[in-house]
DNA sequence: TATCTTTGACCGATCGTTCAGTCAAAAATA
DNA sequence: TATTTTTGACTGAACGATCGGTCAAAGATA
């Protein structure tokens, strides 16, 4: 029936749209979102125009494949075996497993960031970014206050934001930015031992 | 021999610069730089097109007039004497003043956290921006190395960091997040009496 | 040959920007 | 007081450029 087996035009699909998606990333990253035309990342795939159409129904649909990649990334460090039950292992496990997501992948953080703050683009992924931030914060929530916080409520949103501010700090300026010495100010801040 | 004196003119200049100047915050901060238009500006404003262009040489040049705008309103808040030495009172003050300027004006913060990470615009104001960061910082370590910290340097960015998490998460769910009890917290955890 | 990938010229829409011309207000004139 | 002159704020049609998106044709493989 096909002159290709079905395996393999899998395997052409795979790729390519690994390859585009990872050409999209650095200039959405680099550049934005907007100021990013399909054309620019059809050159920096080096593949034609029309072929991202081929693979991805608009602009947009291709940027929330990228963000929902990284989600789920992001995730699997989170509460690695899913009991909704953060042990102190677990919750240093998961600042350290943080940071060395985000020193591995700079570009994407980046962009994480800028979506948040493009609501056009916050729009196209707010569904599951909410989600997966209420059950972080739920789990969160009950770490601390089994750790003996008298507010827990407070202390996970302290918690919350001292990250994303430090994440925030640390993909503006990696080079400069002491990350080793905060995330041990912050393990001790938050570990009552 | 004069038409309207050059007193008249120049109130009516200062003050159709504001109006479009408020009308393009409130869009820029809620719709994003590039997704807002002129014409959507000149409409918010309830002015043409044109007349934009007789007061502001570019769409870029208007972004970048407001940002300045609230980054003088900013410095006020710190270090008020401009003596280069902060006092703990100086401090105390300086947070909470962070705090009330961002409640009096969410909508021009949450465009500092879009141009931060728009890197076309950012480029537009980025030598103002890092001569602020800077001298902020330097100020901040001094304080920081008077109050007794071990180090200082990790401390002012673990502040800084702080700082901007707290306002992205105020800004982006004002309703919702505790900012009093934050704020507390915050005070707690750097000023040892 | 049959089938799927790949190309790039092309489309309509929209963008930032320009500019020739309009108009209300105030000073000068009679 | 009534009329004319002068000014610059103000308008919106129009421009070239660029955008996201389409599609007929070509290339590649079994």
């Amino acid at each position: 029936m096909a002159p290709r087996t079905e395996e393999q035009f899998e395997v052409i699909r795979e790729e390519k749209k690994k390859l585009i998606k990872s050409a999209a990333l650095e200039l959405f990253a680099n550049e934005g979102f907007y100021p990013t035309s399909i054309s620019q990342i059809a050159k920096n795939a080096g593949i034609s125009k029309g072929l991202i159409y081929n693979y991805f129904e608009s602009k947009e649909e291709l940027i929330k494949e990228i963000v929902f990649d990284g989600f789920d990334e992001f995730l699997k460090a989170f509460d690695p075996n899913k009991d909704g039950f953060l042990t102190k292992e677990e919750f240093i496990f998961f600042i350290n497993e943080t940071f060395r997501i985000i020193e591995q992948n700079i570009s994407y953080w980046r962009l994480y960031f800028t979506i948040i703050f493009q609501p056009g683009v916050l729009k196209l992924v707010e569904h599951k970014f909410l989600e997966m931030l209420s059950s972080l914060m739920e789990v969160l929530h009950g770490f601390l206050q089994r750790s003996g916080s008298t507010n827990p409520e407070a202390d996970a949103r302290l918690f919350g934001a001292l990250l994303d501010g430090v994440s925030l700090h640390y993909v503006l300026d990696p080079e400069h930015f002491p990350l080793e010495e905060v995330k041990h100010k912050i393990i001790e801040l938050f570990i009552k031992d």
